[in-house]
DNA sequence: GCTTTAAAAAGTAATGT
DNA sequence: ACATTACTTTTTAAAGC
């Protein structure tokens, strides 16, 4: 009766509010993170999609806006680590990447793996390094990866390590510490990746 | 050239039991050697076997759960020791509980490095779990026999899931056939 | 869903010398 | 620049929150 259908409208308003809340989540931490609108977009479409298959359920509203968003940028070609995103959502790192595997495989959204040289353009300009250094860096990428080398291999370390050797190679020297801070990774993991894949290119540091 | 099926190894074998009786974990935890038992952190006493190495976990129930033993021959073995461990405490065991092995997590290695982004495509996103920024396998479910592989690039590979010995080697069977079909095995 | 137990694979990370 | 320890993934049962 009256009864039943203020629960209605209570539960509708309740869902309204929900996903007015996700949806602003997803704008306050895409503007945190200077990606465009429209990759906000293709992330309000993701997290409409995981409403609408019920892919909330036991899991929270910001983590599933958070891996919605972290998803959105990947397939627009503008990849942020999880670390990356972690730094702007309340949502703690592991979370974040168990509920995107979730969704992305429940959605079907078949994502490919990052590509390390989608790093690069980013990376090299918050290290002020020239046109020539990206160039560089993603020639090594390119090269060692055709020889296997990135399997397994985190894309944002592989992408520092070649960055960092770049940088040497074209006398424009940046620091292991440096290039791991921009990249969120450790100077151990460049110093690994870095090794390998001077000697896949046959280079001598 | 090697056969990927003779590199199968068996690393642990979970299986679950049940004495048919209930248990006073408490005064079992006082009197047997060695076994840890916390209530608030975890409902079951932990019981450790040395030879062979294994952890059992004996619950309220008169339930028990055993683990990282190497063969299923080494599962009846850890369990006849704690059934007579618990024996000795005056616990009535059935005679031969019946052992119902539960999972089965194997290695092994096919000998060469692998491309997991081709392999990746190759598969099937829409079959495949391979986020490297994660953990650096590739996650490969298969639907007979139903067990879940594990690839890495170096061409070693874990299979888990499985009931039998047997899932882990056709497992390595229909993975190296498909590699080989897709031409992405050497 | 979580808690605990074991085990492998390989990468990454924190901490210590 | 090293080593060591520890955590990531998968599987599985158990009882209880």
């Amino acid at each position: 009766r009256l009864r039943k259908w203020q629960e209605r409208i209570r539960t509708k308003d309740a869902g309204e509010r929900n996903l007015q809340f996700a949806l602003s989540e997803i704008d306050r931490m895409a503007s945190a993170l200077g990606v465009p609108r429209s990759v906000r977009e293709v992330a309000s479409v993701i997290y409409r999609r995981a409403l609408k298959e019920d892919l909330i359920r036991g899991r929270s509203i910001e983590g599933v806006a958070t891996s919605a968003l972290y998803a959105a940028c990947r397939k627009e070609g503008i990849p942020r680590s999880l670390e990356e995103i972690s730094e702007v959502s309340r949502v703690e790192r592991k979370e974040i990447g168990r509920t995107y595997r979730y969704i992305s495989q429940e959605l079907g959204l078949e994502m490919r793996p990052v590509d390390p040289k989608k790093y690069v353009p980013r990376f090299c300009s918050e290290l002020e390094l020239s046109e020539e250094v990206q160039t560089k860096a993603n020639e090594i990428i390119e090269k060692t990866a055709e020889e296997g080398l990135l399997s397994g291999k985190s894309p944002t370390g592989y992408a520092a390590a070649a960055i960092y050797a770049a940088s040497l190679l074209c006398n424009e020297k940046k620091t292991q510490r440096e290039v791991a801070d921009v990249a969120q990774v450790t100077e151990v993991t460049i110093r690994n990746r870095y090794q390998e894949q001077i000697e896949a290119m046959g280079i001598h540091g | 050239m090697t056969d990927p099926k003779d590199t199968i190894n068996i690393e642990n074998v979970v299986a679950s039991t049940g004495i048919g009786q209930e248990l006073d974990l408490q005064s079992v935890a006082m009197d047997l050697e060695g076994a840890d038992y916390d209530p608030e952190q975890f409902p079951g006493l932990v019981y450790r076997t040395q030879n062979p190495k294994s952890a059992a976990l004996i619950f309220r129930s008169g339930k028990i759960v055993c683990t990282g033993a190497k063969s299923t021959d080494d599962v009846h073995e850890s369990l006849r020791i704690v059934f007579d461990k618990l024996r000795e405490l005056q616990i009535q065991v059935n005679e031969d509980p019946e052992i119902v092995v539960q999972n089965i997590v194997t290695s092994a290695d096919l000998g060469r490095n692998l491309n997991l982004n081709a392999i990746a495509i190759g598969l099937g996103l829409e079959n495949i779990e391979y986020e490297p920024e994660q953990f650096p396998g590739l996650v490969y479910r298969l639907d007979d026999p139903e067990v879940v592989a594990l690839l890495f690039g170096s061409g070693k590979l874990v299979i888990t899931g499985g009931k039998k010995p047997v899932d882990a080697e056709h497992a390595v069977d229909k993975i190296v056939s498909r590699l080989e079909d897709l031409g992405l095995l050497e």
